[in-house]
DNA sequence: GATGAATTTTAGCTGCATTTTAAATAGCTG
DNA sequence: CAGCTATTTAAAATGCAGCTAAAATTCATC
């Protein structure tokens, strides 16, 4: 097995790998806060173990090996943080810091338990895919809402960059996945948008909002 | 906070002081198949941290202090035997492995979730008592299987010292919690019993079992 | 009270994991 | 190619958890 520290290496690449496939030593040290040797000898120690291609002076790449397992870490994470929230009933601003520890149990019947007991569930709370049991994972697109027109009507289908105090936000404003939003208008000047939903009929979102909501048009 | 090593001594101490309060550095090195030095280093550092009171060649004696945390760790281990069992329809001898893991997770509100979802409960799985949010352990004394007469019927209240092997034993003579059990007589040579339950009217259970059978009079 | 066995402690060391600073080197850009 | 940035190497620090061997202490017994 993979001690803590470099399950969470692992992810942090899987994560930061996402569109590119590579990620350079320095974008890792500084998502991580770690510096850049320290991160440099890790890679060699996950090289070692197959996990990573690295080449001198080169980006970082996972191999098939290292995308597996990051895979089934993420894996464990979403799986978790959707049964928190559907059989615990936590909030989505609550889960993430629990599923950060639980993600690293040793316990395949355990996960595989919660992925019955929640119906083999594709996505999490957040609407972020959960990697399948090979760790591949599904790549829906979705498109933010600050890219949309006024006059459309989409669908809110995930949120990212999530953090505590964003979710709290969405809460606070009735935002859920799901939900359906007409876009009314758009400010030119700061690009925040004017949204109905619900029974709010003329909401508004900043940019720094509507750019992390992602959408599905109707 | 402490180390998952730190917790694990804190709870082995807990464990062996059940009775007499005291643990000789002896057995705690045996308990835990880990060399005397070791243990007695670890000693001081637990003592620094004011969590054992060790006074040299004098038994090993958890401080109050000592006592909670390895009280509510020994809590979010048995309440987590517990959600699993009763919300994750495990079978109580896959439980201990990974209550094994979780006990050491660090959030409050997963393990206040949990005992909530139970509505609170005292007991375990396997009987034992659940510690309250202290870390206060509610004894109760039961007796031992093998000590009953002939002609008494009791009720299954706990097991003890069970491994894999025993609870899967019990599982396969439909021995479980709450069970009425009536003696109908004791072999003398070997101390074997012939009990009758459910629908059995003659088991036969061996001394190495009724000893580990915890009941209560009717 | 002496003695020998058992227990406990001390001292010193090993290995591993994770991280750091500081210095050297490579690659890129104008 | 000059100079900047990114990367790598080297050396070392830290912390944890464990070990062996030898010394010290306790305790029971004679």
């Amino acid at each position: 097995m993979h001690s803590y520290t470099e399950e969470n290496y692992l992810k942090a690449l899987f994560n930061l790998a996402n569109q590119k496939g590579e990620v350079s030593p320095n974008e890792l040290s500084k998502r991580l806060a770690i510096k850049m040797p320290t991160v440099n000898s890790m890679m060699k120690k996950l090289a070692e173990k197959k996990l990573v291609y690295y080449e001198s002076y080169k980006p970082l790449r996972l191999t098939e090996k290292g995308k597996k397992e990051a895979g089934l870490i993420i894996r464990k994470h979403r799986l978790t943080e959707m049964f928190l929230v559907q059989k615990m009933d936590f909030g989505w601003e609550q889960v993430h810091e629990i599923a950060e520890q639980i993600e690293h149990l040793h316990s395949p019947r355990f996960f595989e338990k919660i992925d019955e007991m929640l119906r083999y569930p594709t996505i999490d709370p957040h609407g972020s895919p959960i990697p399948d049991k090979t760790g591949k994972i599904d790549w829906v697109h979705y498109e933010k809402l600050s890219e949309c027109r006024p006059g459309e009507t989409v669908t809110l289908a995930a949120v990212i960059h999530t953090t505590d105090e964003f979710l709290k936000f969405l809460n606070s404003r009735e935002l859920q996945l799901g939900l359906k939003i007409k876009i009314k208008s758009i400010e030119k000047f700061d690009g925040s948008m004017v949204v109905a939903y619900n029974k709010k009929k003329n909401e508004a979102l900043s940019y720094t909002v509507s750019e992390r909501l992602l959408v599905e048009k109707v």
